[in-house]
DNA sequence: ATGAATAATCTAAACGTTTAGATTTTTGGA
DNA sequence: TCCAAAAATCTAAACGTTTAGATTATTCAT
């Protein structure tokens, strides 16, 4: 691998004049110019970032971690700032910490030692967030995408859940529903918390009990899919479903088809996410939308801000509008006209 | 941010004694290291792996580069490799190239001058893929997953395209189509190719003509969509049709949906991937399935035994089973009974 | 007690850049 | 033609590690 000195050796120049060429040649002439780029060209010299941030302890770059990558809503995200990112002159590196915050840590150590510029994350749910906690082990300016609590320090971008999962609850109550299911992630994720909050809260302004109605941690689509049998087979079961992000949704798709049910006719049911399958379905599926690209513009420029800005900024958070899709599958309740799953 | 030197010198010894307590100590009496680790833990010292990697020249890091993050199949092919290369020990930067081989490019010097062990990659699309001078650019061991060409010196994982789509056309045809349209992504991708190429083959073997039948550059939904709405309107309306991946599967279902076909009923229909939806529509969607795990698993393999191999290895090319999951979407073509979708 | 062998620790030179500051060259006004 | 100022180029010291090899301390057979 040729080095800087080889490219000095070879043009007859100071290796200093190399490296001013390189960084937009100030104060060089252009016949050393010229002489440095061909003998650049002719060793096939490619400049040794590790090196050049050792010294400079900086790069344009970005660490951007999610728990998940296979989610279709994290992998938009994801993709979204780096475009974003891209634009601004930043390379993303993506990490996947597949909701393991050990994994998490590692990552966040690894992009630090690598001299990241500054970093966005969406964070693991297996244990309760500390923010502040994530910054530091950053070492750099950090955003926090999506799962973001509510009191922190730290910059964030986050959806307002609880009023898009209360609206969709609403909606379902106003139609005539009773009996509404909620089929849920993680428990210590803060998305999935606050939806359910919105649920709750729906519920509770139209005086109907939640009791046995909840179901937690189900992680992918056939936990979802368990908790829809076990929730369609309940002395108390429900005439309408809400689920809380794409794999619950999916779920309670293939559940409801597995146990001979149909939507509308049986069950209502309304789920955030599923970009790429809600309106495909037939019938299509009333959803709640979230503003992936938004999100990931303003992560990058919160972060981006952070790193170029010389003065401390203040704490900032960003609460972007979801979107209702009313599709086909809310139907009002008729009483006592209620298909036997078993 | 804490260094060496200043672990050195609260703890009283040399800077070379804390290097060796922190690479496994040898020889560095148990007092000396207890004292060292104490010295780490008061001031919360971190190693910096960019300064280690410029002297050691290696990491215990891998790049995966992926061509979008947003197509499942790859979501799908990332997050094994990311499992697999973790219980190895490593760690896995993803980059998202976007279709667009001068990102790709970027990614390759940038992982190449953070000193990447090794990388894989399932190469952009936008021009013809020239493997060998991707490991170049990277500069260590390099595993081309997905798309690889045929004639290459370096290691690959795929599966057999051509004889999946093959398989699937000749289905139908057995079925009695007779005009089967193919829906494609890019011209470039050796995946989308080969697909076609089966289909080709399955046609002709049955002598039957593809003229106007074949749609490329399908590279998203929308375009699928589109390329269904013109075929089904053309005079050579097919009666059943394939699709080479996820995104032209979902645009088929759209497209149907939206001209108010049904199938199996009016179109028969066959795609690749679609893991996360093709059971779940109703009717269900006959689909042809890739071992992503394993691809992600044997890819890890393949690298790491490249790494790690002191001796010349022989240039592998793991071609892979893909599985054929027959479902709901296709029937028997009946002369005469075809539905208008104008 | 002596010295050879071994163990423990340290010194100093790398790794490939950037950059302050020194030195040399060029420019142009008097 | 001279000299000061500006421009171009260079020297050398950092950045935070690793590591070969030097030095010092310890062990143990004689």
């Amino acid at each position: 691998m040729a080095t800087m000195h080889d490219v000095a050796k070879k043009a007859g120049v100071s290796i200093a004049t190399v490296s001013a060429v390189i960084n937009g040649g100030v104060n060089v002439s252009e016949k050393l110019t010229k002489r440095v780029q061909d003998a650049i060209r002719d060793v096939g010299y490619r400049p040794n970032i590790v090196a050049r941030s050792l010294k400079t302890g900086g790069t344009k770059t970005l660490v951007c971690i999610v728990p998940g990558i296979i989610n279709p809503i994290y992998a938009e995200i994801a993709q979204a700032i780096e475009v974003f990112a891209n634009a601004k002159g930043y390379a993303v590196f993506l990490c996947n910490a597949q909701e393991e915050c050990k994994l998490q840590r590692k990552y966040l150590h690894l992009a630090r030692s690598m001299q990241v510029a500054g970093g966005i994350i969406i964070p693991a749910a297996e244990q309760d967030v500390n923010v502040e906690q994530l910054e530091m082990d950053l070492g750099a300016p950090l955003v926090v995408v999506d799962r973001a609590p509510l009191e922190t320090t730290v910059d964030s971008v986050v959806v307002d859940n609880f009023q898009a999962a209360e609206r969709a609850v609403s909606l379902l109550i106003n139609l005539g529903h009773r009996r509404i299911g909620a089929v849920a992630s993680y428990p210590l994720s803060t998305t999935s918390l606050q939806r359910i909050a919105g649920y709750e809260a729906a519920m509770d302004k139209a005086g109907l009990s939640t009791e046995g109605l909840v179901r937690q941690n189900c992680s992918n689509v056939d936990r979802a899919k368990s908790a829809v049998y076990d929730l369609m087979r309940s002395d108390n079961r429900p005439t309408a479903l809400f689920a809380t992000y794409e794999h619950a949704g999916m779920g309670v798709v293939q559940g409801l088809n597995s146990l001979g049910l149909s939507y509308p006719k049986d069950v209502s049911f309304i789920t955030f996410d599923g970009n790429a399958w809600a309106d495909a379905l037939h019938p299509s599926i009333t959803r709640i939308r979230q503003p992936t690209e938004n999100m990931g513009r303003e992560a990058v420029r919160l972060v981006l801000e952070r790193i170029e800005s010389k003065t401390e900024l203040s704490v900032r958070r960003l609460v972007l509008e979801t979107e209702f899709i009313l599709k086909d599958s809310c139907a009002a309740y008729i009483a006592g006209k209620e298909a036997d799953p078993s």
